[in-house]
DNA sequence: GCGACAG
DNA sequence: ATCTTGTCGC
């Protein structure tokens, strides 16, 4: 896979944000990526697993049909970890075993759907939107917490949201996936608008809380990571 | 200064 | 993210 920009890791917090501030114009918060569900077009989840002890950490990136949401491919990477975790920067602790795996796919993504956020960011460029931005490929963010932002309480019903506000700024949605259940809170990456990314997040959602595309790569990525350091040696 | 803090 | 057994409920 060919990058729009290259990444490189930063040798410093500061540089980071920099790198973040740079890029950040580059998103696009509309929609010229896939419509909701469509027919033919393939959707990826990306997640990674990480062994301290090791400094090692492990991506996945499955490849789902959109529509009836069978897998049609998958790709591992293991990598040393080059980045510490730190809110904020948290692309730049996954990205480089993330773009390896997404560039031994044999199949194109028509979206990307990361663990964590895109828009709903201190500065409006998470994980999603980087992803986005580097690849070219639309993306989406689906977070399991909710981070540094407020939000009132959606409804009990599956399908039912609320604003994940930044001051009066809408950057995501607390969006309910199972009746009764713990929602999940999404926003837009890269190339699509914040009603799409729910709406793909729905999409992909079937008897669990977390979309089927970051259920199979959690566990992909976890098996590679098991396949890499075994428990003893 | 203190707390909060995606994965 | 990760460390970890049982347990309540459909």
């Amino acid at each position: 896979m060919r990058l729009l920009h290259p990444h490189t890791t930063p040798a410093t917090e500061a540089e980071a944000r920099a790198v973040q501030e740079r890029l950040r114009p580059h998103t696009l918060l509309d929609g010229s990526g896939p419509a909701p569900g469509a027919p033919g077009t393939v959707v990826v989840g990306v997640d990674v697993a990480y062994d301290d002890a090791r400094d090692t950490v492990a991506a996945a990136a499955v490849a789902l049909d959109a529509a009836t949401l069978a897998e049609v491919g998958h790709a591992t990477a293991v990598d040393r970890v080059a980045f510490p975790y730190v809110p904020g920067l948290l692309a730049f602790r996954e990205l480089p075993a993330v773009l390896a795996a997404l560039g031994r796919l044999t199949t194109t993504p028509d979206l990307v759907v990361c663990d964590g956020y895109g828009l709903a960011h201190p500065r409006r460029f998470g994980l999603a939107s980087h992803l986005g931005v580097l690849t070219g490929l639309p993306a989406i963010g689906v977070a399991k917490n909710p981070f540094t932002f407020r939000h009132p309480p959606p409804g009990p019903r599956r399908g039912d949201w609320a604003p994940l506000l930044d001051g009066d700024e809408e950057v995501g949605r607390a969006l309910r996936t199972r009746d009764g259940v713990k929602p999940v809170f999404v926003s837009p990456g890269h190339r699509t608008t914040l009603a799409d990314a729910c709406a793909h997040t729905l999409a992909l959602t079937r008897g669990y809380r977390l979309p089927e595309t970051t259920r199979l790569a959690d566990r992909l990525c976890r098996q590679a990571l098991r396949d890499a350091s075994p428990s003893d040696g």
